[in-house]
Formats: C-alpha cells, structure tokens, sequence
DNA sequence: CTTGAATAGTAAGCACGCTTATTATATATC
DNA sequence: GATATATAATAAGCGTGCTTACTATTCAAG
C-alpha cells in the first residue's frame, strides 16, 4: 500500500502541468506565443539553425509534431525554414528578429510563472521538489518497459 | 538568478507529465482506455450517476471537454448516459459492467506507474514532492487572473 | 548505375484540452 | 402567462500531442 498522497501522483502532475500551462499562455497570449512554441523558441535560441529532427530529440516529441509546430511558427513570422546546403532533406531553423527580441520577455514570464507557482515552499523543499521531478524523467525515461510490454502488446490488437 | 534548476521546472513538470501518461497509455491500452478517459472513470466509480456539469468541476476541465470525452466513452461501451427524473438537461452518467470490471486493474496499473516513477526517491522526499505539488496547485489554482497576480509579485502593500 | 535501407520531413487522421456560440430546460421576476 | 436570466449539454473550430504511411534524399552494396 502506498502512503500519503502517493496514489494521487498522477493527477497532481497532471494538474500542475496544466495550471502551469494555462497561466503561461494567459500572460503570453499578448505575444501570440503559446508554452508549445516557447520551448520550441528556447531551445533555437541556444542552437540557431538546429535541424528539425533534432529539435524532435531536444524537446523528446515526435518529428511531425515539430513539424507541425514549425508551421504555425513560421506563419506567425517567428522561424525560418531554410535549406541545408550539404543536405537537402534537412530544413534548417532560425529565429527572426522578432523571435530574439521576444526571447527575453518570455523567460521573464516563465520565470514569473515559475516562481509563483512556488510561493511558501521553501529552498530546501524546492531543491527536493526538482530532484524529485528529475529522478522522475529518469525513471520514466529509462527502459520503457521491463517486461510488462510485450504482454501488453499482443492483446493491444483486437 | 534562480537558484538550482527551477528555471526548469517547466520543463521537468512538462516532460513527468507526458512520460507518465505515456507509460500509463502503453499499459492500458489493452483495455482500450486512455489516461483521460481513465481518470473520468474513477471519478464515475466513486460517484456513480454523477452529472456531466458535476464531473467538469471534479476533473477541472471544462464541460465540453467532458462532453467529447463521455461521447467516445459512451461509444467504447464504458459509460452510459441516462436522463434525470427531475431536471431534462441533466445527463446521468453511470459506469458498465465493463467499466466496473477495468477499474481494479487500472487502478493497479496506476499503482505501478507511479511507484515505477518513484524508484530511488526516499519516503521523506516523497512527502516533499507531493507536497510541493500539491502547493503549486494550490497557488496556481488561486488567483486565475494577471491582472490581479501583480499584487502578488510587485508587492502585497497595494 | 541500380537496388535497398536509413533518415528528414510531411500528410492524414485521431485524442484531449481550449474558446466561443447555440439549444434546451429551469428558474426568477414581472 | 410572458420575459429575462441561469444552467446543462453540445457544436464548431483550433492547438498540440500521437500513430501510421508517404515522399524525397542520402548512403551503403552490388
């Protein structure tokens, strides 16, 4: 049996990532940007030109999502598509202008965001908190699926 | 300058959330449930016969969501809808027999995921993580509107 | 050069959340 | 009884994730 409010992990997680979402988007919706295209935005700050499947591997989605993504970014005029010169199948990522100069007041939001969502939690139980959510990546990221899977999987199809 | 790796906690919120589900999904998916679809039924379970109105405000998601969610529960013979005696705009919504049945196994299933999530994170850090969270809903869930949240950041002495 | 496998990206279609607007019913007020 | 407001549920349409299947290109073998 589990203790505490273990049994509600789920939807604790699943709650906070929502609120945190929502409260995001509330404040960002001014730039037109959503948390989607934030990470994304982040993450060809810090590696301009970065190809589209990698972007898939940095934000641990799926190609077509980035995709997809992209798309819409690129309509709201804040990336570039443009054509790898050693590799046509590759589409390389840039920022606009207007993409840079949102950069800082996005962080500053998160930062906001981040912090609010903190209120009355102190340094030490803040420092358990991220090591706790860490170790939850790695164990979630780790094997898939020990041996569970395969069960699973043949009597997925009906 | 934040402290730690709470610059992250967006991401680290994000990436629990959509790997938890994901390992959920690729377990429950012999049955044909999904986490949503999942959580809508444990609320029916505890209190069956419940309205759609009512179960949008268990499960903090608006009434069209629960209103798309129960059509394709409904379809996959989970759930049934059943009219009110006393009000005709309320739609009951009780659990199958099917859906009675999938419930202790789901539940275990959860059991798994979460403990399988909590692998190498002591009892006393567990009760810090979960608190944490449950503080970040709390504090995200208060005070919805941006406008009123600057009292919170530029200072309460307004 | 041709064939075949791997990789980058996209298309189609689904689930689940949202906002906005509509319909049906209930309730309050005149 | 008639009218206005509130509530329960739904419809339409969008964003973001997914799976599956496709095209274009690269690379490895022959």
């Amino acid at each position: 049996m589990v203790s505490d409010g273990i049994d509600r992990l789920g939807f604790l997680i699943h709650d906070v990532q929502r609120l945190m979402r929502k409260r995001f988007e509330a404040r960002a919706s001014g730039l037109g940007l959503s948390s989607a295209q934030w990470r994304l935005l982040v993450r060809v700050a810090k590696e301009d030109g970065v190809a589209q499947a990698r972007l898939a591997e940095l934000l641990e989605i799926e190609p077509i999502s980035v995709s997809r993504l992209v798309d819409r970014m690129e309509e709201g005029g804040w990336i570039e598509r443009r054509p790898d010169a050693t590799d046509r199948r590759v589409r390389m990522i840039f920022l606009t202008p207007k993409a840079s100069e949102a950069y800082a007041v996005i962080k500053s939001i998160a930062g906001e965001v981040y912090e609010e969502s903190l209120v009355g939690v102190k340094p030490e139980a803040r420092r358990v908190l991220i090591e706790g959510l860490e170790a939850m990546v790695r164990n979630l990221t780790d094997d898939e699926t020990p041996s569970i899977e395969k069960v699973k999987t043949e009597g997925a199809a009906a």
